[in-house]
DNA sequence: AAATACAGCAACCGCTGTTAG
DNA sequence: TCTAACAGCGGTTGCTGTATT
């Protein structure tokens, strides 16, 4: 139970009507600050620190109360995965909410819907346990290795399904193109330039979010964007365009520059932002789609117009549909 | 209808950085 | 330069309303 009482005998607790209008009445005759003298001078009793957070949190009248829409929703999250939990620097770029409110919404919405999702709200990229797919097969005795130098006697479906899981996993993934690349069978091989540079202007990043959004963000200390030299292997780029495993799983864009260094990380992975948005393979299957919703353009297409929580939940749902046709059957592969 | 669990949020706590004397 | 007061911040607590059993 919550003392009412501080040491002192100032009250704590909640605020009652005739306190708040002591506050305001005082606070617009000698406008906020002095919070030390002023519960004295208003007659209050309370601390100062006290009348300060009363004020700041819930008295100013700049504040706009209620639910957050969509696009604030957006914004929070888009800046969260750029300042962390820097609550007062994101409450700068949100009119009318304070850090406070911001905070209370990432932890009791946000946070937890991310987390459902399977997306780690502290770094912003797919949990490690949502990438576990590779040990489930793998605990089905499935055997990567074997099962990809199968790739010239089975379906590209089969193929696709295989990098799928493998991208999921840094150590299969790389063992997956290593099969590629020693694979003199593999019809696919496209030979392209192996000096290929990714520069960061190939990436999302924030620019975009001042391009498309009011708010600056100049002084963040962003994320480096270095310039990757990106082991483009021809196979690689074939199997990655085919599977579009970013775009189409892991909806990669909605996490910009940060995702974007994650996957820089992984060596010999070419972003997929560089991959043109239609793509047609001779003989995949798989679908792809035209864009993705990316954060900073999402809000104002067609992710804008739904707003309710139910529509939000299937939103970051999405992230994480494994785009499979449904007549795609492993089975009739094995 | 009562008990319990859960979610939301206002308020508090403690720490840190800044400023004035 | 030191120190105390102030202000701001992020994390946590606990009250309240609502949903579920």
């Amino acid at each position: 139970m919550r003392k009412l009482l501080s040491q002192n005998g100032l009250k704590k607790g909640p605020w009652t009507e005739d306190e708040d209008l002591k506050l305001i009445q005082y606070v617009h005759a000698h406008g906020p600050g002095n919070w030390r003298t002023l519960p004295k001078n208003a007659g209050l009793q309370r601390c100062g620190k006290s009348c300060r957070l009363r004020w700041t949190n819930y008295l100013r009248p700049d504040i706009k109360r209620g639910r957050f829409s969509f696009q604030e929703e957006e914004t929070i999250i888009q800046l969260h995965s750029v300042l962390g939990n820097k609550w007062s620097a994101i409450a700068a770029r949100l009119p009318g909410r304070t850090d406070n409110e911001i905070k209370n919404y990432w932890n009791t919405h946000i946070r937890r819907r991310l987390l459902k999702n399977g997306i780690d709200p502290v770094t912003h990229t797919p949990r490690v346990d949502f990438l576990e797919l590779s040990n489930i097969l793998n605990a089905a005795k499935i055997n990567l290795s074997n099962f990809l130098n199968l790739q010239t006697l089975v379906n590209p479906q089969v193929l696709t399904l295989a990098a799928l899981v493998a991208s999921s996993n840094k150590e299969n993934r790389e063992l997956f193109l290593n099969n590629n690349i020693n694979n003199p069978m593999n019809p696919n091989l496209k030979q392209q330039d192996p000096n290929f540079t990714c520069s960061p202007s190939n990436f999302p990043s924030t620019q975009n979010v001042s391009q498309t959004h009011p708010m600056q963000i100049n002084d963040v200390q962003l994320p480096p964007t270095n310039l990757v030299n990106m082991n483009t292997d021809a196979s690689s780029q074939d199997i990655l365009m085919r599977t579009r495993l970013t775009e189409d799983c892991f909806n990669i864009s909605n996490y910009g520059s940060q995702f974007t260094s994650v996957v820089s990380e992984s060596s010999s992975f070419q972003p997929l932002y560089t991959v043109p948005t239609t793509q047609t393979f001779d003989d995949s299957v798989f679908s792809s789609p035209i864009t993705s919703p990316s954060p900073f353009i999402s809000s104002s297409t067609f992710i804008n117009n739904h707003s309710t929580e139910d529509e939000r939940e299937s939103y970051c749902s999405n992230m994480f549909k494994l785009d499979i046709e449904e007549s795609f059957e492993l089975n009739d592969f094995m």
